[in-house]
DNA sequence: GATTGTATGTCAGGATACTGACATGAGCAA
DNA sequence: TTGCTCATGTCAGTATCCTGACATACAATC
């Protein structure tokens, strides 16, 4: 029996490495992991404030706001001066966000797809449930 | 069918949240996780390099003597000034070092067993195993 | 209408980890 | 011995992300 390293030193390991991989695989692009996150949940919602997107790409609204304004000085995203309702700030992508993304999501698709090759579809879809129920476990 | 989110973001989600869980519980000591790992490791490995510190906690060995260094100025750790043999300057942890860690660890245990707690010992082995291979195959 | 609570954006400052560069010491081969 | 390679420690500078604080705008409650 070959003594286990525990499971939370596992997942440090594989999540720094996916991330090491990613990053390799965005510097042509001059992107970021964290930037690759970002314009990708905007191509899912569009319109969506800084905050929420903090949110879903695990970081504070405060380096979601001045990463925010990379993007912006790069032309990858938009978003108006002043709110029309509230304090919002509803973020896009432009054109040449999107682009950008399609062309970061293919680089990134492979190393996941690299990452996920040593397991069958039923482990894949059992690693799937069994980090979802960690989430879970570990509350909100 | 419920569209589950990628395996990519269900690791940095769990990640994320176990690191944050982690830093909450280890803040009373004063202690970061990566600190934590530090300790962990040196106690694992006495006498060790700040190089060889720093690869099995994922990080530069540059990022690790700043660490270690502040370490040392808490005295949780010890290192000769100059070495005997060669450049390495062998680690160790002091006897407050030995305290902390074990405190700390007593912390950190409970929640990686939260977390694992949703998990049948099956399930827990089938992660481990899976996380193993996803390292593999993202290579070195 | 006034007050309170919540969410958002923003500013300022600091902590942490990174990259790049250099010098040093050991090991190996010609 | 000499030269080459590699690993280690260290210095300097940078990037990223964080916490704390504040003002603003909507919603809810009285």
């Amino acid at each position: 029996m070959s003594n286990q390293p525990p499971v939370g030193y596992l997942l440090k390991q594989a999540q720094s490495l996916l991330r090491l991989r990613m990053d390799e695989a965005l510097k042509p692009l001059q992107l970021t992991v964290s930037q690759y996150s970002c314009l990708h949940l905007l191509r899912r919602e569009p319109g969506i404030s800084a905050a929420a997107l903090a949110r879903g790409t695990f970081m504070t609204r405060q380096s979601m706001n001045s990463m925010l304004q990379l993007l912006l000085d790069r032309g990858l995203v938009d978003r108006p001066d002043h709110a029309e309702s509230g304090r919002a700030l509803p973020t896009e992508l432009t054109s040449a966000g999107r682009d950008s993304l399609d062309a970061a999501e293919a680089r990134v698709d492979e190393v996941e797809h690299r990452m996920l090759s040593a397991l069958s579809r039923s482990e894949n879809d059992a690693l799937a449930r069994a980090l979802t129920r960690c989430v879970i476990a570990l509350g909100t």
